[in-house]
DNA sequence: ATCGATAGTCTCTAGACAGCATGTC
DNA sequence: CTAGAGACTATCGAT
């Protein structure tokens, strides 16, 4: 199918074939089959690159300029937030029916843009978390929105991210009922379920604009999923790093997933006498001042010296610590090659878009605290090798999962390489989460009798998958919760009302529960000190992670205790065994 | 007295959204 | 119900 063919407005398609936009892509091409240019909802599920922003762009024009409408863009990420800005920005030379050019908007947590001046924007680009936010606020032009585009909808199974979209997008179906919503997706095990839920058609492809080989590497050892096997040369006793290496000699570059920030640094300077080597000349030079560009860039830290140095040799290490500026630069060069290797932690599989040619995932095996060491879900495995092969540069790409001994090669083969990726099941379900919500749903208005909670839950993920039964008594002692801390108070005619407290709590997006803490906390005491008050904020439920104690320290803390008890506002546990915890608290005052 | 090997013990672990107040242009 | 690599420390033995 090609652009010229296509139900959208005609100077869409005159910017598209400016832009060298040809052919459509199958998946997108299915997409339009099916209806999405028709306004009905819609799930695309296809792997990253394949096109999808692109079906999303249409409907969005075509929402602006034939229903006189107005779209939201509902991201995970602040820094996609703006690479999708970017996007849409070469539509804002096109006039409207009242003359009027389109107009895009970012709004996240770093945009400080007011509520009506938003209002007055055709696509407003935002994080999952900004329009919950507005939701909470009543912003009044979310009425006006016809379109809603969710990208990264799998991320409903993320505990708390997840709820938080799920909430969104309920309300806002609730809110305007005749809203069209296109849910982007990667490749996850139940497509359908999700487009039931929306009440949406879907495409599911597995469709990629470059192929791509899966394979497990062990020992000297590279096994294809379709059988092939090849020998890699051992340059290290490590496989990643051998394996990174022969791709750099090939020209190529390897991004390498690892399981911590620490190893993300060891791995690389490990890695980075040997790509030295390979390196020409020239290439070594430009390096130089990369080195010295992020040297210059920000403060200088013992981080930054580190990753001076490795980028010196071509290699670079990329994970949450880095800083922000940082991260951009090394992300650049890599995509300009002259950065031959990133060892990166997860932040790279779901961030920015950034190929490589081949993609090196060196541990499946994550500490979660609570747990031990867990196996990474099939869903993350496949993102991070979906990002193997660029395109228009690469014939093809290739993911290695690195193995240990032989048993573990054929359990990964068959785990993860040959597997389905899993259902995304939802989170709202779970008891802290959802009093938060509870009570966002009826300082929001979407709610304004106790039955009515139930009909706003009912409509949401978690009632579609568990079943609406299971959902009414989490939501009823929720709702207990509430009015019991004084935030939602029943009024005449059995009228659900936000006590003041309550709003605030919502639109402050805290925890109940760390409000209800702040609130007994400074209520019951008698003189505040500081110490009584870093305290109180540590031991809210917001305040995560918790620091351990060390061994060492227990001494230290203990006295300081003592010395201290006076000041606190919440009292100490009692029970020697949850003493722990409450060091934990004393930890962070230090 | 000093060094060193060895074994046992301890520590530490991915990512990143919103809210506010105040200042600057 | 569930971990494991690497830093750190203690211990003992050899010189």
């Amino acid at each position: 199918m090609h652009i010229e063919e296509l139900d959208i407005p005609d100077e869409q398609k005159t910017i598209l074939l400016k832009l060298g936009y040809k052919e459509l892509y199958p998946p997108q091409e299915e997409a339009i089959r099916k209806g999405v240019l028709e306004g009905k909802g819609f799930v695309l599920a296809s792997p990253t690159a394949s096109g999808k922003t692109l079906i999303a762009e249409f409907c969005a024009l075509k929402h602006i300029l034939e229903k006189n409408g107005k779209v939201i863009y509902l991201v995970p990420l602040r820094a996609l937030a703006s690479e999708k800005y970017d996007d849409f920005l070469k539509y804002t030379s096109i006039k409207k029916p009242n003359g009027r050019n389109i107009r895009v908007a970012i709004s996240t947590g770093d945009y400080d843009t007011s509520d009506p001046q938003l209002g007055k924007h055709d696509i407003i680009i935002a994080t999952n978390e900004k329009v919950d936010s507005l939701l909470r606020h009543r912003a009044e032009w979310l009425k006006e929105v016809t379109l809603v585009v969710a990208d990264e909808i799998h991320l409903l199974r993320d505990a708390d991210r997840g709820a938080t979209l799920e909430f969104t997008l309920t309300a806002l179906k609730r809110f305007n009922p005749n809203l069209q919503i296109l849910a982007l997706s990667a490749t996850i095990g139940n497509v359908e379920e999700i487009a039931e839920w929306l009440k949406a058609n879907y495409v599911v492809m597995d469709w990629r604009p470059v192929p791509l080989r899966e394979g497990v590497v062990w020992f000297d050892e590279v096994l294809f999923r379709d059988g092939d096997a090849r020998k890699i040369e051992l340059v290290h006793q490590n496989s990643a790093i051998s394996l990174a290496y022969e791709v750099v000699k090939n020209g190529g570059q390897a991004l390498i997933f690892v399981d911590t920030r620490k190893n993300t640094i060891s791995i690389a300077q490990k890695l980075s006498p040997l790509i030295r080597k390979l390196l020409s000349k020239g290439e070594l030079r430009s390096l130089k001042l990369v080195s010295e560009q992020i040297l210059t860039v920000e403060e200088k830290t013992s981080l930054s010296d580190n990753l001076a140095k490795l980028i010196k040799d071509g290699v670079a290490f990329h994970h949450a610590g880095v800083h922000a500026s940082h991260r951009k630069i090394v992300e650049d060069y890599f995509r300009k090659g002259l950065i031959k290797v990133i060892t990166a932690t997860p932040t790279l599989a779901a961030g920015v878009n950034l190929p490589a040619r081949s993609v090196i995932v060196n541990n499946y095996l994550r500490y979660e605290p609570g747990y031990g060491r867990m196996e990474i879900p099939v869903l993350e495995y496949k993102q991070m090798a979906g990002r193997a092969g660029r395109p228009k540069y690469d014939k093809v790409g290739e993911a290695f999962l690195v193995a240990s001994t032989p048993d573990e090669r054929e359990y990964l083969m068959t785990y993860y390489v040959c597997a389905r990726p899993e259902k995304v099941w939802s989170k709202l379900g779970i008891e802290r989460t959802l009093r938060s919500f509870v009570l966002a749903s009826i300082t929001s208005g979407f709610a304004r009798r106790e039955e009515e909670v139930y009909d706003f839950f009912k409509e949401t993920f978690y009632a579609y998958q568990y079943g609406e039964k299971i959902i009414q008594r989490p939501l009823t002692s929720a709702l207990k919760f509430l009015i019991e801390n004084d935030m939602v108070k029943f009024e005449d005619k059995g009228f659900l009302k936000a006590t003041s407290f309550g709003k605030r709590v919502s639109e402050l997006y805290i925890d109940p529960e760390t409000a209800v803490i702040l609130k007994f906390g400074l209520e019951s005491c008698k003189k505040i000190s500081e110490i009584g008050l870093l305290h109180l904020i540590s031991h809210t439920p917001d305040m995560t992670p918790k620091l351990y104690p060390h061994r060492r320290e227990e001494e230290r803390l203990t006295i300081f205790l003592e010395e201290h008890k006076d000041e606190l506002l919440i009292n100490p546990p009692i029970l020697r065994e949850n003493s722990i915890d409450f060091e934990v608290f004393l930890g962070e005052l230090k």
